[in-house]
DNA sequence: TTCAGTGCAAAAGATTTGCAAGCCG
DNA sequence: CGGCTTGCAAATCTTTTGCACTGAA
């Protein structure tokens, strides 16, 4: 519950108040994130929670740095950001669509260096990868 | 204009056809990616291409590889793939939303490795990293 | 000639806006 | 209590679907 804990102070920090539609749907991305908009949508209405506010919400999470948006393009998926949840990049199989979490130093640290080179101070960066996992790539061997 | 005939073979090999909106439409992506659906389907209209034929057309491309998905959620953006483009990311100003392109062996191999560890054949990634660029780094500087 | 591909109209879905009522601070 | 939030209704915008016609191969 530190999470929550988190959550609460930053949107006070901020000014904003705490509603119970807030916490609500902060609590399903705690649950579930990564997740489509349209299932936090279904989700929160499940909790009697307006799709209008839950898309008012994710605004203001977004405003508030709290969600970051994963996923490629049209399947864009919602979650927690680095602010909240730990830093990390995710890794999805095109066949299963199963999702793993990864992170990597070194490439964090090479990207430092590209913003050295290229004179950009980086905030922020997303990293997605896609292929096949080991789990399918064996089912796939089967078949053959 | 070989990347042009490069799309056509492409095309062909697919067994599709090669269509006046077709071509018009990889020509907008050639000189504008990358570029959001909303202006991509502006462009097209200027060229009296009709806004299904460019979702239509976009979802060809994508089934064939031709383009991919770039950019951060809300503001996803269209580009012509590796197979037709050089491989790149992106990097974007939060300020005045300069984009730049880059590419770094490096975490390309290091990408290799998270591969091998997780057991995934990766097919592809995409990486997006936004910061503020030089110029405005510059003139945050004056204004202090 | 033939059938994939196009344009137009309209359906379906997703997101935003206006406003009165409710709740947090 | 006062103003930010919410829920509901409806306006908008985006994307998809149906269908008859056109054009590439």
């Amino acid at each position: 519950m530190e999470r929550e804990q988190q959550f609460k102070d930053r949107l006070r920090g901020a000014g904003e108040r705490l509603t119970s539609p807030r916490l609500g749907i902060f609590r399903i991305l705690v649950r579930q994130a990564p997740v489509a908009m349209a299932k936090l949508i279904a989700r929160g209405q499940a909790d009697g929670i307006d799709p209008v506010t839950t898309y008012r919400t994710v605004d203001l999470f977004r405003k508030l740095g709290l969600v970051s948006e994963a996923g490629l393009g049209r399947n864009r998926l919602l979650e927690l950001s680095d602010e909240v949840e730990r830093h990390h990049h995710h890794l999805s199989c095109v066949v299963c669509g199963k999702l793993v979490d990864f992170d990597n130093a070194a490439i964090e640290a090479e990207l430092g260096r590209v913003g050295e080179q290229t004179g950009f101070a980086i905030r922020s960066h997303q990293l997605e990868a896609t292929g096949v996992c080991a789990a399918c790539q064996a089912k796939a061997g089967e078949l053959v």
